[in-house]
RNA sequence: GGUCGGUUGGCCGAGCGGUUAGGCAGGGCUCUGCAAAAGCUCGUACAGCGGUUCAAAUCCGCUACCGACCUCCA
């Protein structure tokens, strides 16, 4: 069944669930940022592309979204807090010999830097969980004042146990675990010292003696426990409780099964009513991840420069390639993929192009083609309301673009449709790929003494061609396509475009 | 070991009870000076075995592989 609604797979009932707002038009959407302590793999970026998706058409859909996504500064662990774990932050800082500030300051702007490469929207809020150590250290007044968490040593613990008790049937939920399975699970591990039960976690630490980065709290001298930013940033700016939280797969257990609990421990009820994950980019089969030394850099795709590659990318052509597989099925990278979709993306650009150089002339209306025309155009927004299918949006897309190819063949003249449906064609093309999918076309065509040289050239070329002179423009064609100027000849004349 | 998910044509990937996914690659044709581009067209699928059903890639069971999470990870 399809219908006009939107709806999204929320994890926690693992199905799909029709979008209702707390407020609407408003929503309030939180996605876990990065952890600042190097540079964005692009597994990261599938993360935030696949959300700024997300963020787009709910705009686009005409909710009034505010979109926080936080910078992790502190916090986060190299291992578990018992067994001489470090600040990733920390530890960058105390290698390089830097400022932790220093590292956060330059890996946030890399991420910055990276995010605008792949035309991702800036968030509403960014907000840094150093920038809200108070906020945090309240919370976790809240939570020990509700009785669900106990101090030792200086150190603060969430109390999972007491947890389950008052709130049976919350911790676990999402991630789809029961509680014996917690236990025997987590029973495992090794040398939980400080906890009263292995699966209790940490809300606020206290340093060690070298520790570079702490601050004064009632308990001790130290730093919030990972999962506590988020329970205080999104509700500090989203309300309590919110409508989406977003997040890779791998966030599921312990982050937010995690988060959950801290919400509900603090304020009693549950941080976001609809929870999304991204799921994985894989690299041969694999998880693509940095500790497992299994990651590309972007950088890496953009300039081809990797013994898994044959050449570079484009990061709009990446985005695309990203965007044909679904936000929850897991994506394997490969260069022979890679090298299909830039070649469809461009497809699909040239075609944009193509659109918006049509005439409507009045003639005889084709119904079946108009029907045909118009309901591809619907079917974009019937794919996008179903969970933000963006593989079946372009594949209509690409139905559309079969139309537009097969008008410029007939001399770009479009009298089988009403000038209406043709706009349609053309507000839909503009509205999706630009606005939704947040594709564009690849910078520097738009030089004004590379368009007067290019017109110049293919008019010597025509020249030539007409006095038979094949040598000439053969020489002019095949010269041009070592630049990477490709030139095609249709019934309109010719044009160009970049490989 | 526990939990969850996956296995679709040469490749990447949708679909998830009856209807063409789509992209890329390949064959044929049209257009073209030739090519490219574009159009038309063709072919090869649903891991295996069993079951439910009028009907199964789609539901159920078993088997075999693969992966994620359970430990920092988007």
């Amino acid at each position: 069944m399809q219908s006009n609604e939107l709806k999204i797979f929320n994890t926690l009932s693992r199905t799909k669930e029709v979008f209702k707002p707390v407020n609407a038009p408003f929503v309030g959407m939180y996605v876990c940022g990065p952890t600042v302590y190097s540079n964005v793999h692009l597994g990261n970026c599938r993360t935030f592309i696949s959300f700024d998706v997300v963020y787009r058409y709910l705009m686009h859909a005409g909710f009034k979204v505010r979109y926080v996504r936080n910078i992790t500064d502190v916090g986060h662990l190299t291992g578990d807090v018992d067994i001489g774990s470090e600040d990733k932050i920390g530890k960058m800082a105390r290698l390089q010999k830097l400022e932790p500030m220093e590292i956060v300051q330059q890996y946030t702007n890399g991420f910055h830097d990276m995010m605008r490469v792949f035309n991702t929207l800036p968030p509403s809020i960014e907000p840094t969980a150093t920038g809200h150590i108070v906020e945090q250290v309240e919370m976790v007044k809240e939570i020990i004042d509700n009785g669900l968490a106990y101090v030792q040593n200086g150190s603060v613990y969430l109390d999972t146990q007491a947890f389950i008790g008052k709130y049976p049937g919350v911790y676990g939920k999402l991630s789809g675990k029961d509680q014996d399975n917690l236990q025997t699970e987590t029973r495992a591990l090794k040398n939980q010292s400080e906890k009263k039960h292995p699966s209790d976690f940490a809300i606020w630490v206290k340093a060690p003696e070298d520790h570079l980065m702490h601050w004064p709290s009632p308990w001790s001298t130290g730093f919030p426990g990972w999962h506590l930013e988020c329970s205080v940033m999104s509700t500090k700016y989203l309300g309590s409780p919110f409508d989406i939280h977003g997040g890779g797969m791998d966030l599921q257990f312990p982050h937010h099964e995690n988060e959950i609990a801290q919400n509900f421990s603090a304020c009693g009820c549950a941080p976001s009513n609809y929870w999304m994950h991204g799921n994985m980019l894989l690299m041969n089969g694999k998880k693509m991840s940095k500790s497992d030394g299994n990651s590309v850099m972007p950088e890496e795709l953009f300039s081809g420069d990797s013994p898994l590659l044959t050449k570079g990318y484009s990061p709009m052509a990446v985005r695309f390639f990203m965007l044909q597989t679904h936000y929850r099925s897991t994506l394997d990278i490969s260069d022979g993929a890679l090298q299909a979709a830039e070649k469809g993306f461009k497809r699909l650009m040239d075609a944009y192009k193509t659109l918006f150089a049509l005439k409507h002339s009045d003639g005889s209306i084709n119904e079946s083609e108009e029907v045909e025309i118009t309901a591809a155009c619907d079917a974009c927004y019937t794919h996008m309301n179903d969970d933000f299918n963006t593989p079946m949006t372009l594949a209509s897309l690409f139905t559309l673009v079969n139309k537009i190819n097969t008008y410029k063949d007939g001399g770009s003249v479009v009298s089988n449709i009403s000038q209406a449906a043709l706009e349609k064609l053309q507000q839909t093309f503009k509205e999706f790929i630009e606005d939704v999918l947040g594709l564009k076309e690849e910078a520097s065509t738009d030089d004004k003494i590379v368009d007067g040289l290019m017109e110049l050239i293919i008019d010597i070329r025509q020249e030539s061609r007409i006095n038979k002179d094949w040598s000439t423009s053969d020489k002019i064609r095949d010269t041009l396509n070592e630049l990477e100027v490709q030139l095609k000849d249709g019934k309109e004349g010719t044009s160009w475009s970049k490989l």
